[in-house]
DNA sequence: CCCGCATCTGCGAAATCCGCAAGACAGGCC
DNA sequence: GGCCTGTCTTGCGGATTTCGCAGATGCGGG
């Protein structure tokens, strides 16, 4: 199912957590979508060297098997929301309960857990100073385990791309 | 054009930096697609109570606008980055000229202004140690300004939506 | 050798996308 | 008030695209 049979002109091994492999004709395919997520099926037929019902299946593959979806994604600004932030937590006990703690809060729109001066970090979505506030001093310093956090207010977002696999 | 919330016109509201405000059927729009990038504009307009030709006129002025795109979005670790890393900056001198020039390199998926310990919060993606070990030391540190650095590696994402506008 | 499994291709039918022109509506101006 | 203007909305036809299905091809196992 994966690939290996049509034109095996790639080969990574490394079976990492996630899941199947992509042989370079679907990353292809995804870098076609990543330009524009509605574009025809043949007009990436015609890019990538596939008939246009080839390149139907293998989208629909790639996204029952999660390795991507497609969708809308905007600007956080424009749809009401005005503060975010970056916040540092250090964790005393268990990080990973901490971390699905965060992660099943709304306004968490990014966790993950990192080496270095901090066990987590997380992305903050507010639309303003006291709902940002109230996340960080009463929503996240409340979850059992939280021993401190450090918040850094976003001023400007000067880059924020969705190109990976297209280098 | 748009006005911001419930009801057709009301007047303005702050001008943040990005542009245009929303109004409830642009946002109903925005969260069908955010559920199905491909749907097509007779189901959105089925479902916000819209004809077909007026939902495709505003999800191209949201396009054009760049208050959204639809792109794929993929999980980077099937795709063949195997490292990721938060890494803080700090600067001297003109923040923002340091921001761009980290911004324009490949490897920086995410860039943004902070006020906090740290000036600049960036995010690196990379396909190995030695990538990313490059990344860091040698371009990042090269760039002029650039005083000090200190990195996050990911050891695990927990949470990544794209759902801004839907809560 | 034969068979199962997976993918690719080609083709018609149905649905969708896209541009165009006309009607509806609110706001600004004299 | 009356008028104008810009925007939004609607409806319609043609080109394009999507979708399902059947057949062809390649590969590995029994």
């Amino acid at each position: 199912m994966a690939s290996r049979s049509a034109d095996p002109k790639d080969s990574r091994e490394s079976k990492n957590g996630g899941g199947p492999q992509l042989d370079a004709v679907s990353l292809a395919i995804i870098e076609q979508l990543q330009e524009d997520g509605r574009r025809p099926y043949a007009a990436i037929g015609k890019a990538v060297g596939l008939s246009e019902a080839a390149v139907r299946q293998r989208v629909q593959k790639l996204l029952d098997q999660g390795v991507m979806q497609i969708v809308a994604v905007t600007d956080p600004l424009t749809v009401g929301f005005r503060r975010q932030a970056m916040v540092g937590v250090n964790v005393e006990g268990d990080v990973e309960s901490v971390a699905d703690a965060l992660a099943a809060m709304a306004e968490c729109e990014y966790v993950v857990m990192t080496a270095g001066s901090f066990d987590l970090m997380v992305e903050i979505v507010c639309e303003d100073d006291d709902h940002l506030l109230e996340v960080i001093n009463k929503r996240i310093r409340a979850v059992p385990g939280v021993r401190s956090t450090e918040s850094f207010v976003y001023l400007k977002l000067k880059k924020q791309t969705y190109m990976w696999g297209t280098r």
